[in-house]
DNA sequence: AGTATAATTCGTTAAATGGCGAAGTATGAG
DNA sequence: CTCATACTTCGCCATTTAACGAATTATACT
């Protein structure tokens, strides 16, 4: 239940969800998803670490930069089947085909201008 | 992405789940799910309405008592999901287990025992 | 008509949530 | 070692949420 109620939670954001989708073609790092999700990194990193306590994402760390990604298939079932419905129930998403329109052009990037998210504020 | 959020939202609260779930073998009225869930019956009217404003449940009105049950089959695909992905995900709960064998006693008390509720107050 | 009952709506309160910027941590570059 | 960078943690504020009791609505019973 408490595994239930966590993944509901985590995705009753609707940032959250975005970000979730984003993570459809591979992992990113997180000024990336600043970037596209137009919130403050500490704002984004907060996300982040919910959707990771419910499982939702793995994260990796190379060197400065932390990576997120969908879990892989030995994630838990429950997690598993919530990501494919989420998917399935958004996909076709005004919004969500929005962000992945704008996320070829933030992946065509170099780190440089990707990082300019800190420097915008 | 509407639809999504509005139902994420109504499904991460533990006391919407539980009901969400009594309801598996049929419907139940107001004053049945008040003595489940141990809750106000204001309370329980507010978590109904969340619900069904959801599309989770649907609702009948028969003289003074309102049933709630699960939407039928021609509910949308993204309703439909999200209550097999929960009916799977906490069916062994033990909170939820405890709450059918629970619910099994409630259904056979009479009406004037069941709206005993209003009276504990 | 008048009363009792089942449920909802309203108003309030306490706690949780999402947002931000400032401060802190960790890693790479000079 | 020092500084810049990428991210996280912390503290704060505004909004939302879950809970309750009181008041209201709607339906039956007498």
């Amino acid at each position: 239940m408490l595994e239930f109620i966590n993944i509901t939670k985590a995705l009753s954001d609707e940032n959250r969800v975005r970000a979730l989708m984003m993570l459809r073609e591979g992992e990113l790092c997180v000024c990336q998803l600043i970037e596209m999700l137009g919130l403050a990194p500490s704002t984004v990193s907060k996300h982040m670490s919910i959707l990771r306590q419910a499982r939702l994402v793995q994260a990796r760390k190379e060197g400065r930069w932390m990576y997120y990604r969908l879990p892989d298939g030995d994630a838990s079932p429950c997690v598993l089947e919530a990501i494919r419905w989420m998917q399935n129930a958004i996909a076709d998403d005004k919004k969500i085909v929005a962000d992945d329109r704008q996320l070829k052009r933030v992946c065509k990037l170099d780190r440089d201008k990707l990082c300019a998210c800190y420097k915008k504020q």
